[in-house]
DNA sequence: TCTGAAATCTTACGAATTGTTACAAGTGGC
DNA sequence: GCCACTTGTAACAATTCGTAAGATTTCAGA
């Protein structure tokens, strides 16, 4: 993975400058918004890693939002917000926040508690070279894909980039955009004509029936969703 | 998983009593220590799926423990510490912790927190988000309906935000006004005719008769109304 | 009950997006 | 150099989804 994205949705606009610098200088990348449409917009063509949500939105109950998001995009998602009782505490995170910071904040505390998410996000599927998902077993070792009779059909170094895009992070939505930047394509050339050439081929290796795909799932206007539960061993 | 275990360490008999009771009942097992020592003996028959920590430890550096928990046991490492200052949080953090809650606190707050990380942990299986109601399913993780009888269409992105919008607010009106806003089309545009193209593609979906709906109903000159229950399972 | 205007439904069409196939350029082994 | 293989590009097919336009329904007032 290469920086992770940021999204900061607030209506306060030194809120947002002071988080995107703090975020910047320590190594993420980010993206501002000051309405939950705009944002919402935005997750058409971005996939971000982590989510910052201010509950006082004006245009917008931030607490669906979060809802919406934690479960949906399958993101992190911190809330902040000047409320400060336990029980608004309470419901934000059984709703699906992540953390739950309180203004006023110091930024390093944010960055901190980003950092102690990503960590954790990312330790279930560091240097792992085999997945087993739905009835297949990736070997990113060997290039190998074995089906459930231990047959095994080779992949290429491309498609298994997009495999392995899928598999760490499944049942997420991936955006075109994300996957072109992580595979190394320059946006906007016609390099995503070759990106649904790698995923045609993939699935064409997954046995995927071309009408009616199982396992990789496109979002038209979006991205794609990989199903299916995915182990990876260590 | 059975009940998640939670493992207490913290010298105050007060605190691993009142922290053990709001756990117990919020459904976890519980194992409290006052010593590190002690504590550490336990971990070689045990195996807990979250460790509360307090820093204040008399018989050990609190957060060098905090540090070997989360690198080698690679639980669920949350403290609870009297020290506030910011400083203090994020070495915590960042020294492996996946929280850092202050005290005095309240402890529904604690119970909320752990459920957020173990949700977390879990979720990257474990995401579906399916609605029941009047004999359909609605997977929208896999953009499936699926009617009484097992058999599945799909349905697209834009008739799924609509499908969504009525599946959580069942039995109340939805404004066209509203409609529009959320499913991102800019208002008062020509845009509404496309509402009303999706919400007929929806309906012949769900096998509406167009001369009389059954679930979702247009309230002329006001907006839509989707009757019908609804049980989401997520 | 009848009538007309406004609101809504439906169908067809087209622009934009995505899928698939064929082909050519590039790579490495023998 | 020859051959198998990978991978991007181009061309064409299929899908999605908004728009336009005509049909239908609803409601108010006579």
């Amino acid at each position: 993975m290469t920086e992770p994205l940021v999204t900061i949705l607030d209506d306060e606009p030194e809120i947002r400058s002071m988080l995107a610098s703090a975020l910047n200088e320590a190594g993420f990348k980010t993206m501002g918004f000051a309405r939950a449409t705009e944002f919402e917009a935005s997750l058409r063509t971005a996939t971000p890693d982590v989510c910052l949500v201010d509950l006082g939105l004006p245009d917008r109950d931030g607490l669906t939002l979060v809802h919406q998001l934690a479960l949906e995009q399958g993101a992190i998602v911190i809330i902040i917000s000047g409320r400060a009782q336990v029980q608004d505490r309470v419901t934000g995170l059984e709703l699906g926040a992540d953390d739950y910071i309180i203004k006023p904040f110091d930024p390093s505390e944010v960055v901190a508690r980003i950092r102690a998410r990503l960590r954790k996000d990312k330790s279930a599927n560091t240097t792992s070279t085999t997945a087993r998902f739905e009835g297949w077993i990736a070997h990113f070792d060997r290039y190998m894909l074995e089906n459930d009779n231990g047959q095994e059909t080779p992949f290429s170094h491309a498609e298994g980039e997009v495999l392995r895009l899928f598999l760490e992070s499944p049942k997420r939505l991936i955006s075109r955009a994300h996957m072109q930047e992580t595979l190394g394509g320059a946006a906007g050339e016609s390099f995503d004509r070759a990106m649904d050439v790698r995923i045609s081929r993939l699935r064409t290796k997954l046995n995927e029936d071309p009408k009616n795909p199982q396992l990789i799932k496109t979002i038209y206007g979006a991205g794609y969703i990989f199903l299916g539960d995915v182990n990876w061993e260590r």
